[in-house]
DNA sequence: CCGCCTATCGCAAACGTTTGCGAAATCCTT
DNA sequence: AAGGATTTCGCAAACGTTTGCGATAGGCGG
């Protein structure tokens, strides 16, 4: 007796959170009958199936996601793993995954590394934890041990590296045309007959990097003799900034034209036209490779060749779809780009 | 017999991912033990936790997230909803709410509704199957209905709304001091003994533009007789710039200083000084009230009131972890901000 | 040697769902 | 009307973990 009033109590205590048991028992049928009326298993009659359905809506029933999940070994959850949130480029990427997804049916994880490669490890930890059925992952460029990965693959979960990805080794990803875009960049300079030529680029240790610079000093190099090209490397806005303030300093040699590898590197160098009082396109040329957000900050604006994260998660979700409905060989997706005119060149 | 061939080969061929019962049975102790061993329960001996741990580590075991929510009630997820996730301010709230919640032991799941009231909806309804512990939400202006909400209240999940916060209704919330923020601005610009201001403002609908509109034009007509105001509504970059050149077009009457609600309407009131190159601050005066990244973006940085999204996130957090320990009544907290100078003004 | 206490461990239920299989009831066929 | 086919549903196991409680063993003092 006192277990029943317990038992009712309790019950009642919980009613605020309704499961296939509670309408089961309240509408005298089994558990089982509930669960296939709700997803309109044809076994279950018309009749029952409304009587379950109405029911559920004003109980307002909620499928218990974890025990879907524990059951059926299918979390319904993408991760996505990247350096850091606060970045226009991942922001994008992250958002068009995150569409796709809801879309589909999938919720999203998102971690952040801070390009910790320890940080990773610990992400890649919670990702296995939560049983995720795909991640996306954007390296940290320290990143060399990839056990953490490894083991996903070992559950049997797709992992799609993008952006930047472990060198040596065949695996999965999408990545944007570094090399083309430093070509049509280069190009794009060569048309306007520029003549002296001043190229920033990024960290020199990335492969992004190298594969942009690569391509833009050949097609440069190639096609022109009589141009005169300056390049160097630095690694924030504040050091660009610094750099390009250095050497529009000598005013008798000044470039007419400043290539830009990144939004990072595009920022310091405008800010030092700013501060030279300098304009686009009329007393010197910009061009850079960028997402497009920045560029559409100035006047006129900047012309750039585009690199959209947007369009990279489109095209990383399209393929781990594929993925994950039968098993792929490795293969690296490359994205193209384009040119977008802004006037500033 | 045959049932025992089965199950040897059922468990090799799942032995990719390692169970309690799999480390129990190689070990002949019983799942109990292993469990407890694990999170070192006083009850099992030094000997026997160390073999499972030992065989733990080296299975490379995993807690299934699912199974232990299941039966715990604790998802140890949050969730995040937002109009959109490109965009500067709600990055760096999200990045501040992911680190404070990594290293809390939390994995957040974001969605973002676009501003749709109906996918707001149905993000909600994803939070309620995942039973999220807690959710951070900024609404979309449009939201009237808070029925999704109140059902996570229901299960006893706390809501902590920020930025946009619904009307009518007390709620857990943190925000900006828009206020305040309006005020400081206009003292600034009191300060600088201007005397003819643009003042542009967002969307009028919005609670957040009619406090910082108040604020402003209340402490600029209070403590200055002798200055003109002009004010005007914009809704996007684009508009502000447009604006902003028609303004401008009057030479002889033209602002000595011009105040912006929003990064988005300075970015449209930057390209139109631009474009009619006017230089900061000598030609004219601009403050706004803003996140950091743009005014940043300038030479000279734009003197900007700072209305931290990461500040804004560890605050939120810390309510968090607060509503999850003890209900708490409703109440509000504001972040106060501060003002940084650029040398635009 | 007996009873009690402590240390160490196992049993079993529970969390909420899915699903193969069998059972009952109803239908149709000849 | 008898038999089989079909419709409609319930039983029970399973997913992997946590935890209250009981069980066993050895320890101790008396």
């Amino acid at each position: 007796m006192w277990k029943f009033l317990y038992l009712e109590a309790h019950s009642r205590l919980h009613m605020t959170n309704p499961t296939l048991k509670k309408i089961a028992e309240t509408l005298g049928i089994s558990v089982s009958t509930v669960s296939r009326a709700l997803k309109k298993h044809p076994d279950i009659s018309a009749a029952t199936r409304q009587k379950v359905m109405d029911l559920a809506q004003a109980l307002d029933y909620e499928p218990n996601a974890s025990a879907v999940q524990l059951r059926t070994r299918n979390s319904k959850l993408f991760g996505i793993l990247v350096p850091s949130i606060s970045n226009y480029f991942y922001e994008t990427f992250i958002a068009a995954i995150e569409e796709a997804g809801r879309i589909n049916g999938y919720s999203i994880i998102i971690l952040q590394s801070g390009n910790d490669p320890e940080i990773e490890q610990e992400n890649l930890k919670l990702f296995r934890q939560n049983r995720i059925s795909g991640l996306f992952a954007c390296i940290t460029p320290q990143t060399k041990d990839l056990t953490g990965f490894d083991k996903l693959r070992e559950l049997e979960t797709p992992v799609i590296f993008f952006d930047k990805i472990p060198p040596d080794q065949p695996v999965q990803a999408v990545c944007l045309a570094d090399s083309a875009a430093g070509e049509m960049a280069a190009e794009a300079i060569i048309r306007k007959k520029k003549k002296k030529v001043l190229a920033l680029f990024g960290d020199r240790q990335l492969l992004i990097t190298q594969k942009r610079m690569q391509a833009f000093t050949q097609t440069l190099t190639d096609n022109n003799k009589t141009m005169t090209l300056q390049t160097a490397h630095t690694c924030s806005s504040e050091e660009a900034r610094m750099l390009t303030n250095q050497v529009l300093a000598d005013k008798s040699n000044r470039p007419d034209t400043i290539f830009c590898m990144s939004d990072e590197i595009l920022i310091g160098v405008m800010k030092a036209l700013q501060e030279n009082n300098l304009k686009t396109p009329s007393s010197i040329g910009v061009i850079a490779i960028s997402n497009g957000f920045i560029p559409k900050l100035f006047y006129p604006e900047i012309t750039y060749v585009e690199t959209s994260g947007k369009q990279l998660g489109e095209l990383a979700f399209a393929r781990m779809l594929q993925c994950m409905e039968s098993t792929l060989p490795p293969e690296e997706i490359i994205l193209g780009s384009r040119l977008v005119e802004g006037g500033s060149l």
